[in-house]
DNA sequence: TAGTATATTCGGGATATGCCGAATATAAGA
DNA sequence: TCTTATATTCGGCATATCCCGAATATACTA
């Protein structure tokens, strides 16, 4: 073993990546490509499909699958190359893939609510479920000016 | 068809609740917890377990388990009564349980991606992590404030 | 303490999801 | 146009998830 601080850094590696796909299964994201996006977040340059079928040992189809997948989400971006037709993939350089679905969804969940409001019998439900909408609408807002600034800072 | 208003309250309700199913569940909420959400949400007072069974036509075990499942995730409230077993079920009064969730999701993944940062080799990617762990921690502060504005609003 | 009303747990079956490898499609160069 | 390198699609299998109903547990009353 060559350097004390080194200490396996496969395993550390392997430790980040199944932390990624630790938290990004809970959000709905298939653990295959959960684990690709950690992997790709630790390389220090674009990574074929062959390499990332070599490195996560999956087949290559579902590594395929799962790239596509991590590019519908913008997490990861995709780069030809001329002279080839081997695609090369990296994090998307736009951090924001995540939070813009998080507030999509706030969004839709605030106007179903509202919707449903109006439709409502009774007062107090109409009530909770307005307030409710403002609530989601307000976290909402709040992550996107955090974004504008983000931005705009130096 | 008395009243021109009430054009068919049943399918109202149901889009609701189906609505509210179609946004959980790529959330991870299981689909019938998250109709079951949706219809305590518009229910104008605490619903017992057969009532639920009733309304939404699953198994009293299915109510059970997905009706657990919403008070953990603290969207929904159990009341007891006394004198009896029953249990009622009601939204919770605090709406902040998804967003709380949320929070945690992006707390959980700043950490862990700081942690990859420091154990990463080359530099561009150690900025990366870094930049991306400030990315997701500004907007959790966001969210954060943004509760802390609207507990303390008129 | 027995009896009743209610809730919860659990095993089994149905359904959905995800992965693989083979077959197919597509782009590049000869 | 043919060949090669690469990516994608698709059918089938393995696994995980979810729901049901029966069995069990628990709280309450008498």
């Amino acid at each position: 073993m060559p350097n004390i601080r080194n200490k396996e850094p496969q395993q550390i590696r392997h430790r980040f990546i199944q932390g990624m796909a630790d938290l990004l299964v809970p959000l709905g994201v298939p653990q295959t490509a959960a684990r690709l996006y950690g992997y790709l977040l630790l390389s220090d340059a674009p990574v074929s499909l062959d390499r990332i079928v070599a490195d996560l040992e999956i087949s290559k189809s579902t590594a395929s699958v799962a790239a596509h997948l991590l590019e519908m989400y913008t997490l990861v971006r995709r780069s030809g190359q001329r002279g080839t037709r081997r695609a090369l993939f990296e994090p998307s350089d736009d951090y924001s893939g995540m939070i813009n679905a998080q507030k999509r969804s706030l969004e839709r969940l605030a106007a179903l609510i509202k919707e449903g409001a109006r439709s409502s019998s009774s007062r107090k439900t109409r009530e909770r479920l307005r307030t409710m909408a403002e609530f989601y609408l307000a976290n909402r807002d709040a992550m996107e000016s955090a974004q504008r600034e983000w931005s705009a800072r130096k």
